[in-house]
DNA sequence: AATTAATTGTCAAACGTTTGACAATTCCAA
DNA sequence: TTGGAATTGTCAAACGTTTGACAATTAATT
């Protein structure tokens, strides 16, 4: 690997020289600028970055923490998110949290020690205190993490009340909700209030069903029978949209047809649902815009660390119209 | 932040006997070591890892570049990774190339002037030079990258060997091959090699379909949708599981019945496409299998760098029935 | 008590940069 | 030709570690 010295010797200048080039600090003519820039090519030269931060320039890396990338929700995000950092010249350390607290722990230290710039959390392990006294710039999406760290999310309200319009209109008058087990101070329980709200404003009741995230789909596919077997439901709101797929799938093993006897929504809106299931209507979280949003604030606090920044960031979301939720003329 | 030297005053102990401590270097009483440990804890230090891989140190990272994490598959993929590499106390920094071989070039110097200890690559993107020149360990995921970084792929060859097999075991005579469009040295083109195979020695033909791998889902449905309805098509092997969701579409919107009028088997098997979809047919890699011997391959190239590795390893696929591919007796 | 072994300390160099102070050189214009 | 500015060089300290040489202290063994 060649080094800074290196450079120096063969362009024939003094290593400060090829440093201030590098940095672009202090007065220096084009001539020695050329050739160095000649000379760092010629060497493919790569400045040390580890030696560089350790001297207190920024590693350029950001901390990514999610659940995990398998899921197409947020296998989405996550890509979105290098992306859009990359051409920020950013790069990031992917930390799929699971739904294990310890490994979640162990990587927040881990950033710490590795000194990246900021963090962009969207774990599922809430109550992780030290997410409080981390000293660096983290933005979280859609979880509430600690006091003053802001959380970017969709208009989860306005999601459910969607959502529970759709299925109304669609002539649906026994809905069902199937969502995640709800953990407390989670934005995405305005899913559940938006939706209660709506129905409840029709004078009509719903039932509720709560399906712990991380259960396997058999175990899922299992309940959700259950669900469409036992109550004469005729309207279904999943607040993820593979959950709606395991409805589609259970509906179908039941004889039940969609939209004639059921109608279904779902919550996400993937690009990976959108092209592969047109036919499912569901609400679109707007993923491009929401990360685009995360790392303003995290540049901004990264820049400026005492920068003040809203607790919330609402970002307004959209219904995704689809087979599944049509209107049914009885 | 807390440094070496903080710790040494609160222990009462030299900064020298706590690096020893930490690297376990010298000869050191359970006394100091504990009275040390009892100090890192108080003052929740992290050894500064910039500073220590400076110093030689392994800095514990391995990059991965793969096209993307929103494809299930590669999602899967690098969770998987990440979790096995997670356990063996490394940490990912996730490149995700696209097809983009301009950002893979920059990940690869990046990664370089990082100090990684390695790099798992899955891209798309060939004909890239610079990794014959990197003078990391490299293990290579179904892609051809240079003379001597190893691939690890599943039996392509036997996996479309299978799907043949499969679609004339469930009484299709007029078969159709979809792919993604083949680049010279990757092993996928065995996918197609043993299907033909198969298919020649039943001294029938077949018809082959190349579609870009990038292609948008759109101009994919429309192609399939010729295939569909040009011929007689009732039989259709994809090389991937999301374009047999894309030929459910279209034999759908065709009136075309699956299995009756049509069968059909996809490729990868991915956890998620067996969990929401059982009814396709598929090829399933072993990608747990795949991710362990990568790994396992990595970290001995890394711990003796002149280690001698085959070229080529190949692990077994498994066929997974489904109702796509169900026999139809006329 | 004397000898040896184990433990800890001091000191300094090194990893590859950045950056400041200062001096030396070159260049250009008046 | 001279003065001032622009450019480049030398030198050294710093970032937070690791590690070796060596000396000093303490503990264990006879």
């Amino acid at each position: 690997m060649a080094k800074l010295e290196d450079i120096a010797k063969l362009a024939e200048v003094s290593p400060t020289t090829v440093s201030r080039v590098i940095n672009n600090y202090g007065s220096l003519s084009e001539k020695t600028k050329s050739k160095v820039f000649a000379a760092m090519k010629e060497l493919n030269y790569q400045p040390n970055s580890l030696a560089r931060s350790l001297k207190g320039k920024s590693a350029k890396i950001i901390g990514v923490i999610f659940p995990g990338v398998s899921n197409p929700f947020f296998g989405q995000m996550v890509e979105t998110i290098e992306n859009q950092l990359f051409t920020k010249g950013y790069r990031i350390i992917l930390c799929n949290a699971g739904n294990n607290k310890e490994k979640e722990r162990a990587y927040l230290r881990m950033l710490i020690a590795n000194q990246v710039d900021g963090i962009i959390a969207g774990s599922h392990n809430l109550e992780i205190e030290e997410y409080q006294q981390v000293g660096l710039p983290i933005i979280s999406f859609d979880r509430y993490l600690s006091e003053n760290i802001p959380i970017v999310s969709s208009d989860n309200y306005q999601g459910g009340k969607t959502a529970a319009e759709i299925l109304l209109e669609s002539g649906s008058k026994n809905v069902q909700i199937i969502s995640g087990a709800n953990r407390p101070n989670s934005p995405t329980n305005k899913r559940l209030e938006g939706f209660r709200k709506t129905i409840e404003e029709h004078d009509l009741e719903f039932g509720l069903t709560e399906i712990k995230f991380d259960a396997s789909p058999n175990i899922k596919g299992m309940k959700i029978k259950e669900v469409l077997s036992n109550n004469q439901v005729d309207g279904v709101f999943c607040t993820d949209d593979l959950t709606s797929l395991l409805v589609v799938q259970q509906a179908k093993s039941l004889g039940l047809k969609i939209p004639e006897d059921l109608r279904l929504i779902g919550y996400d809106g993937t690009k990976f649902i959108q092209e592969f299931h047109p036919e499912l209507a569901t609400i679109e979280q707007p993923i491009e815009d929401i990360v685009t949003l995360m790392i303003d604030l995290l540049l901004k606090r990264i820049k400026d660390p005492k920068c003040q920044l809203k607790q919330n960031y609402v970002l307004p979301v959209k219904a995704i119209a689809g087979e599944t939720s049509r209107r049914i003329s009885k």
